[in-house]
This record gives structure tokens, C-alpha cells and sequence, in this order.
DNA sequence: CGTATGACGTGCA
DNA sequence: GTGCACGCCATAC
């Protein structure tokens, strides 16, 4: 299943301190329609390799994550996304 | 092998 | 702007 290793390429390109939605990536893996099928794939396919905490919802919430969408959220704050300075 | 669910997204009320 | 329903792909049972 090539779509599988190709979102978790697309994943790992995300550079430190951006995000992708799942849609993005699903797009830029060439299945606009799957970004079920991205959540799913991520959730199954752990890897220390792929910053799956990069991506996250169109919504702009961060989604969920398998270590708890808290620490997703952790992890983007301490990379920058949600802006370095204190956010209160 | 078939059904159900989910780290989601978009549309309509 | 918020809430509910439908649609989609892959994985799990």
C-alpha cells in the first residue's frame, strides 16, 4: 500500500515549527478523499521517525494523538506553531 | 471475507 | 458561529 508509506513520507517531510492538516497531507500523498485513511494510517503505523503531532485538523485544533492530544499540543507549542511567546 | 469504527472534512439548518 | 448528518479511505475484529 503505497499510500501508506507515501503519507508517512509527507509527514516526515514537515518541516520543525509548521503543520499540515490531514487533508494536506492526504492530498500531497494523492488521495484528497482519504484523510481518514491518514488519522488511521498514523494511529496504526507509530513511528519515532514521523512528527505525526505536526499534523493536524483543518478546524485548527490539533486533533488527537496517540501519547494524547495534550502532548500534540505541547509539542507544537514548544516547536513554535502556537507561538513562541506566552500564548495566555 | 464482510461489517463497523475512526488521529476527519464539508454541507446544511 | 454552532450543531447535526453524510461521505470517504484504511485498519481492526
Amino acid at each position: 500500500m503505497a499510500f501508506k508509506d507515501d503519507v508517512m513520507r509527507v509527514v516526515r517531510e514537515i518541516p520543525r515549527g509548521s503543520a499540515r492538516t490531514y487533508k494536506q497531507v492526504a492530498v500531497l500523498a494523492g488521495k484528497p478523499k482519504a484523510y481518514r485513511a491518514v488519522g488511521t494510517i498514523l494511529k496504526t503505523n507509530f513511528d519515532p521517525a514521523i512528527p505525526c503531532h505536526r499534523v493536524i485538523r483543518s478546524d485548527g485544533k490539533p486533533g488527537e494523538y496517540n501519547r494524547g492530544a495534550k502532548k500534540k499540543v505541547e509539542l507544537l507549542r514548544e516547536e513554535g506553531y502556537y507561538g513562541k511567546r506566552n500564548p495566555e
